[in-house]
DNA sequence: CTAAACACCGTACTCAAGTACGGAGTCAAC
DNA sequence: GTTGACTCCGTACTTGAGTACGGTGTTTAG
């Protein structure tokens, strides 16, 4: 019943999705996830429509676009908005190539300083914090 | 003049280290930069070792470290903390390898969809969008 | 029938590294 | 001798993605 319920409150729903509660409540005041009418005593009632959505923001994240991005990746027509999700796509792809080079010049450079304090003179001073002040 | 005057009002400071006035300010709340005694109506005055460590600090965060991490690191005996400041740095390193390794899988997921977009039928739904939902 | 667990909602707090603002005092140039 | 640029300081705002809190209403299990 877990996973084929197709009525979930806002707690169930949170665990289907592996999302805490105040997340929902968060991507619904940010508008990312409707907020479902409430029936009965006050409460909303949620489908597999909203656990889906959940599921697809979280694989969004997983590739590394921001819930701004998500809102627009999300609205867009799985038909006729091919080019667009490409662009977005190859924009994330460019822009994740950018960190990671940044991070691999970060990588070697420390890496080289790590080293040099490893197998320089061990009675000179520290080439790390050296690097640093001079 | 301006890289071997030995005493800097807090602009010129900024300006040598290339930095922003409210930057500096923000260092000395932290703690991370002293706060030099005021001298005549009210200025503070600064010298060249607060310009040498507003570089270091500059050095530190190019090569990955937090201002937290930087104000251990700059805390440290060239000396006699060699082996701290290493592992310091080894950490981070590792940290930096870590964060490589997510990003090319998210650069190659991402890749193979905008691949598989670009020619794949064209007349077929986006595989991207149905990446998500799917 | 009542106590625990849950839901509702708005607001405020978290982290990091700043940036911006506002009011008051000071210094230099014309 | 005043205008404009600069300094002082505390406080508040920013971004992104949530998390936490507090008060109130509801549902469920025993």
């Amino acid at each position: 019943m877990a996973t084929l319920s197709s009525s979930y409150t806002i707690g169930t729903l949170a665990r289907a999705a592996q999302v805490n509660v105040e997340t929902i409540r968060y991507y619904q005041r940010r508008g990312l996830l409707p907020r479902p009418a409430v029936v009965g005593g006050g409460y909303r009632t949620y489908s597999e429509t909203d656990l889906a959505r959940l599921r697809a923001i979280k694989r969004a994240q997983h590739l590394g676009f921001s819930l701004e991005e998500i809102e627009t990746l999300l609205s867009l027509n799985e038909e006729t908005d091919r080019v667009k999700a490409r662009n977005l796509a190859q924009d994330k792809v460019s822009l994740i190539d950018a960190r990671i080079v940044q991070l691999m010049e970060m990588r070697n450079a420390l890496a080289e300083l790590v080293d040099c304090c490893r197998h320089g003179d061990t009675a000179a001073p520290c080439p790390i914090l050296r690097a640093l002040s001079a």
